[in-house]
RNA sequence: GCGGACGUGGCGGAAUGGUAGACGCUACAGACUUAAAAUCUGUUAUCAGAAAUGGUGUGCGGGUUCGAGUCCCGCCGUCCGCACCA
């Protein structure tokens, strides 16, 4: 090859096809190997990939490949989250269909995906939209339906009045639809729920043993579990037999109750308010309220005194005024609160504002009196005082005698509550998976029997009037009862799409025909050896991955609990934005990067030579116009150069500010190692210290791949090129630059297929195995350690690897720098660290 | 408000309590070239100095230690998550 510039046009294509047509990394069956199961979230396909999907299945596609070079059978699959809203927008937008327009979407983003290069086994490749996935997913919901696990419930739904249809909460902005700008209206529908909180003691359990998960995906999903351990009591309206249920984490500080408050929702409020004009106006008060931070922060306690009374359960004779009152919730516990202002501030505020007593009933060392003063509660430990029965106990002793007290007498009961609440899977929209249901009017809601699904979504359907076009279709949801056989309803809900990527990760394992998985195959490859994805999934995909993972187990179906043992939460790839003011009151002007021209001190228009303001740097966002397409970059530099960039510099979980210098630098890195390539000489020799640095780079890039900290394998890497580069020819030279583009491989493998072919190997560079190392050439043998005195670097001496304390002792003190910084002064002390540095502390 | 992460050159970032700034980018100087591109060599924390060298230096203030970017305490700042959660 004679070449001397590596040519990544003909090279990309060339290699892409050879792994193709030898079906490199179609997932080896029937081997002993050990499993190593590589996923990155499969993406939406949205229309494009973006630099964010390169960055993020570069990384996994490098782990894939070392592991395939370390001898492991690898499961690297990819596929389409491909049911959602999008599809429909583009319907009503454009009058595309969604399926039509969601498929194209597919083959061209899978066109994109190829030309990353990556070790995918893409006979595996699934998309959710299709009946051959989407029909298990219905044979999986009837099975948890069977189980229990499924049940239909009325509840409360976002109801946008003009596009006819249901809106997550997230799509709701300041009380009005996202795309309508209609007042959004709470209404009432029957709805499915999966039993998530059946599962969420395991849930929050099994939290504890992910210790190859992030912390801070294991904190979100422990509070967004929020598990709280307390005390539901009654409290007794006062002559009646009526009574207020209350949930409480502190029923230690019950004698310190001044109130109770139920929420604007709760049912005596809305049944007192049908007689009371000014609680209705109280309650639609209440409803205003804004729910962001500052809002919520600022917003006043206001509360409605109801004019009833409760009994304290401890003394029948104590009477509490009864609020409705705007900081309580219906939706937690039981919609119903019992006041304690000295130990809980919302309450203390509350108490302040409405004068109502204030009566501490915990402290710390002395107790200065019965009524509490401040304006600050205290919620420290201390011991009960002004509390009868419980006075001296600690808070955990009374909170117990509380529970057991009311248990023993009947009005309350130990109990939990939880901040997770069932999943409701309904949704009424047309480009989701069919809920496999008929409704009947004798028989209620009939599963379809298994041989008849899947049950399939019509192709024709319309999208020019707004709402469920699975209403409105003519003949699809008129079905027979398969109980009675009556005439009835199909079922015309589809299922969120969050259910859809609950189990793909399953069925990439394990595809049989006739079944949603086979218990041996998963059994195989689950769980998922590492995961890597954005933090934006780190709540609600992956519990629901979670839960649904154990409801598979828990019916027995499959034997894993947990999906996935390791998780990696990638960073974003960032850029400048580059834009103009366009005066008051108007938004800047942004301008694309491929606009302008960047300066070492700043940027100018391309158009008209003058400059712009260079902004911040932040996500790639449309609206920002700081975004470079994957393809335009490929073309240009080829797509080693991207993936190496991918690669360098940031720390993978951080975020990665994309720069044109930067990725100019990764060609000029392809290009030094393919000069290289052609530098192999067949010289003759030895050259111990470049052998010895070969040796530590191959152990120190396994590490690091191991550890995804691909920046830290890049910067070895390019120190071993440099090294190459100053050697003299040599046997070992050669080896060296053979061993670089080994190592190299999982990062740059057309270079490295390019590279192994030019050298007159026949195989393919990714079926060869990772070089190993001699451990003997780990440690130098001269060693460089570091003399302090008291502390400060005043010399460094170079000594023989094995030298003893004493000798490193000596050889300090024979340094005249050091002579010169210990002044003749007395030596209190010498501390000798082995193979690293002498301090003299005088 | 609660919880978490982070803070190191012009920039991205290295650094089992043991020589701070590896590696990359940028910039500057030089070589090659008619010239440019490409490539190569060198310099690139800061102050003083011609240099040798010395002082300072990992957000700020304390502490532990022979020794702290790293551990502890208290601040400041940035980012992220959650939230009237009873």
């Amino acid at each position: 090859m004679t070449n001397d510039r590596f040519n990544p046009h003909v090279a990309d294509a060339r290699w892409q096809s050879a792994w193709d047509a030898a079906q490199t990394f179609a997932t080896p069956t029937d081997t002993d190997k050990p499993k190593a199961y590589i996923l990155e979230m499969f993406p939406y396909p949205s229309g494009r990939i973006h630099i964010g999907h390169v960055r993020n299945y570069t990384m996994g596609d490098v782990l894939a490949r070392y592991k395939k070079m370390t001898g492991h059978a690898v499961l690297h699959p990819m596929g389409w989250d491909a049911f959602g809203m999008p599809a429909e927008n583009a319907a009503m937008e454009k009058g595309v269909h969604p399926g039509g327009w969601t498929r194209a979407n597919i083959a061209n983003m899978k066109a994109q995906l190829k030309r990353i290069g990556l070790a995918l086994d893409w006979g595996r490749e699934l998309a959710t939209c299709e009946p051959q996935y989407y029909g298990h997913e219905q044979a999986l919901f009837l099975k948890l339906l069977a189980a229990g696990l499924v049940y239909r419930k009325e509840s409360t739904v976002n109801w946008d009045p003009v596009d006819n249809t249901v809106l997550a909460n997230e799509q709701v902005i300041d009380g009005r639809g996202w795309r309508s700008g209609a007042l959004v209206e709470k209404r009432k529908l029957n709805q499915w729920f999966l039993r998530i909180t059946d599962f969420a003691e395991d849930l929050l359990a099994g939290v504890q043993g992910l210790d190859q998960w992030p912390d801070k995906v294991r904190l979100m999903q422990e509070n967004w579990i929020g598990k709280s351990q307390g005390l539901q009591l009654t409290f007794n309206l006062a002559g009646t037999v009526d009574g207020i249920d209350v949930f409480t984490t502190r029923p230690d500080t019950l004698y310190g109750a001044s109130f109770v408050a139920v929420a604007a929702d709760h049912p005596l409020a809305q049944r007192m308010a049908e007689n009371a004009p000014e609680l209705q106006d109280f309650i639609a008060l209440c409803k205003q309220g804004g729910t962001t931070a500052a809002e919520l922060e600022t917003a006043e306690k206001l509360g409605f005194n109801t004019g009833l009374s409760v009994e304290h359960p401890l003394d029948k004779d104590w009477h509490l005024p009864v609020y409705v009152a705007n900081f309580v919730l219906m939706d937690y516990g039981t919609g119903a609160v019992f006041g304690c202002p000295a130990h809980d501030q919302r309450d203390l505020d509350f108490a302040r504002k409405y004068d109502l007593p204030v009566r501490r009933v915990v402290a710390e060392g002395e107790d200065d009196g019965l009524t509490y003063r401040g304006d600050e509660a205290y919620t420290g430990p201390g011991r009960i005082v002004n509390s009868h029965f419980l006075n001296g106990m600690t808070i955990d002793e009374a909170k117990s005698a509380v529970i057991t007290r009311a248990e023993h007498e009947g009005w309350g009961k130990g109990t939990t509550v939880w901040r997770l609440r069932d999943w409701g899977v309904s949704r009424q929209r047309y480009w989701g998976t069919p809920i496999p249901i008929i409704h009947c009017d004798s028989c209620g809601a009939v599963p379809v029997p298994e041989s008849q699904l899947p049950v399939t979504l019509p192709e024709d359907v319309t999208f020019d009037t707004p709402g469920n076009p699975l209403d409105r279709h003519p003949t699809w949801k008129h079905a027979d009862c398969p109980k009675c056989g009556k005439a009835a309803r199909r079922e015309t809900d589809t299922l969120d799409t969050f259910v859809d990527s609950s189990w793909y990760f399953l069925r990439f394992a394990s595809q049989p025909d006739g079944a949603p998985n086979d218990a041996i195959d998963i059994a195989r490859w689950l769980p998922v050896d590492q995961y890597i994805g954005g933090i934006e999934h780190a709540i609600l995909h992956l519990l629901y991955a979670r839960f649904w993972t154990r409801a598979l187990a828990h019916i027995g179906l499959i034997d894993v609990v947990e999906p996935f043992a390791s998780l990696f939460t990638q960073g974003m790839v960032t850029h400048e934005t580059y834009s103009r003011p366009q005066g008051e009151g108007l938004p800047p002007l942004y301008f694309t990067p491929d606009e302008i021209t960047r300066t070492a001190t700043g940027a100018t228009l391309d158009a008209d030579n003058a400059p712009v303001e260079v902004g911040r740097i932040i996500k790639m966002s449309k609206s920002k116009k700081n975004v470079v397409d994957p393809d335009d970059i490929i073309d240009q530099y080829g797509v080693d150069a991207v993936r190496w960039f991918m690669l360098s510099d940031s720390p993978p979980e951080r975020d990665l500010p994309w720069s044109e210098a930067g990725i100019e630098g990764c060609w000029r890195f392809v290009q030094r190692a393919w000069r290289l390539v052609g530098q192999v000489s067949g010289a003759v020799g030895e050259d111990k210290a470049l052998t010895r640095k070969m040796h530590q780079t191959i152990a120190a890039v396994a590490s690091d791949i191991e550890a995804l900290s691909f920046n830290k394998a890049v910067a070895r890497l390019y120190e071993l090129t440099g090294a190459i580069e100053k050697a003299a020819p040599s046997a070992a030279r050669d080896e060296a630059i053979r061993t670089l583009i080994l190592l190299a491989a999982p990062m740059i493998p057309h270079l490295a297929e390019e590279a192994w072919a030019t050298w007159g190997n026949t195989t393919l560079i990714a079926d060869a195995a990772w070089p190993t190392v001699d451990e003997s050439l780990l440690v130098e043998d001269e060693i460089t350690i570091a003399v302090q005195v008291k502390g400060k670097l005043r010399d460094t001496i170079t000594l023989p690897a094995d030298a003893d304390t004493a000798a490193m002792e000596a050889a300090a003190m024979a340094s005249e720098k050091v002579q010169a910084a210990i002044g003749g002064a007395d030596i209190r002390k010498v501390i000798v660290v082995p193979g690293r540095l002498v301090n003299i502390v005088i």
